[in-house]
DNA sequence: ATTTAAATGTTATAATATAACACTATGTAA
DNA sequence: TTACATAGTGTTATATTATAACATTTAAAT
């Protein structure tokens, strides 16, 4: 297991604690009272943070969440559910998809060891909206 | 069927010959030539191919590529294969995915319109080196 | 012909991310 | 416990990606 360091540990929490996906700089305002005040020192522990899979990158919004799957050591076969209207982003964590999605092989035969998949559509509070 | 506006064209040519995906400001440094000068243009153009589905955008890599699919009008359901080594990118045909995704739902019987997916390994070129 | 929507051109600026370099802390193995 | 390696930190500067705002032009639809 993994021990965070000073600066992983503090922008670790600050993402956890946050209902929703936070950007980079938003993370950077928020730990400015805690002594880290370069954009540099929060990517250099969002990339540590991601590699080691405490959190995931939503790629279509360049913004971070913790991982909810407590059993996820490593990021590598990521899916999440984005509400285009309310921006809610969930991580989907369903047995079937990740089976069927980790079993995946192209035409090619191209095997793959890493995927991203994000779903878009209308939350539950916004489709009766 | 839409038709393409001259800077639309221009933009959607250069991607579409290009072997690989494009990003923005190499696009913008490829067709300032044709007189395609600032940011924006591209910008506008790249939106809207995206939007009417002529070109896809790969999310972790910032970058565009022509669809390859020739039946796909509207982007609403895309997968690529990303190779880490030499950065091939290849959009995925395959029904038994898209089938298999288009008709996933999560626990909290949210429908999806729409997804991106993005596997990432060692393409055949790569895995014998 | 007139109106409306879509696209263009332009300047400025915002937001996201990395390079380079000097230094410090931590873990490991002799 | 010293030395060595690896990982992490702090800092300044800069690169890369993307949008705001506004004036104008073109195309399409009555």
């Amino acid at each position: 297991m993994h021990t965070l360091s000073k600066n992983q540990q503090i922008i670790f929490d600050i993402i956890d604690k946050s209902p929703e996906p936070m950007k980079a700089y938003s993370i950077l305002f928020n730990v400015q009272k805690k002594g880290i005040k370069a954009p540099l020192q929060v990517y250099r522990a969002l990339d540590k943070l991601v590699e080691i899979g405490k959190i995931h990158k939503i790629e279509s919004r360049n913004a971070f969440i913790a991982c909810q799957n407590s059993s996820c050591q490593v990021s590598k076969a990521t899916a999440f559910s984005i509400c285009e209207s309310c921006e809610k982003v969930t991580e989907i964590n369903n047995s079937s998809l990740s089976k069927y999605l980790s079993n995946f092989k192209d035409k090619a035969g191209m095997k793959y060891s890493k995927y991203n998949l994000e779903f878009f559509g209308l939350c539950k509070k916004c489709t009766t909206k």
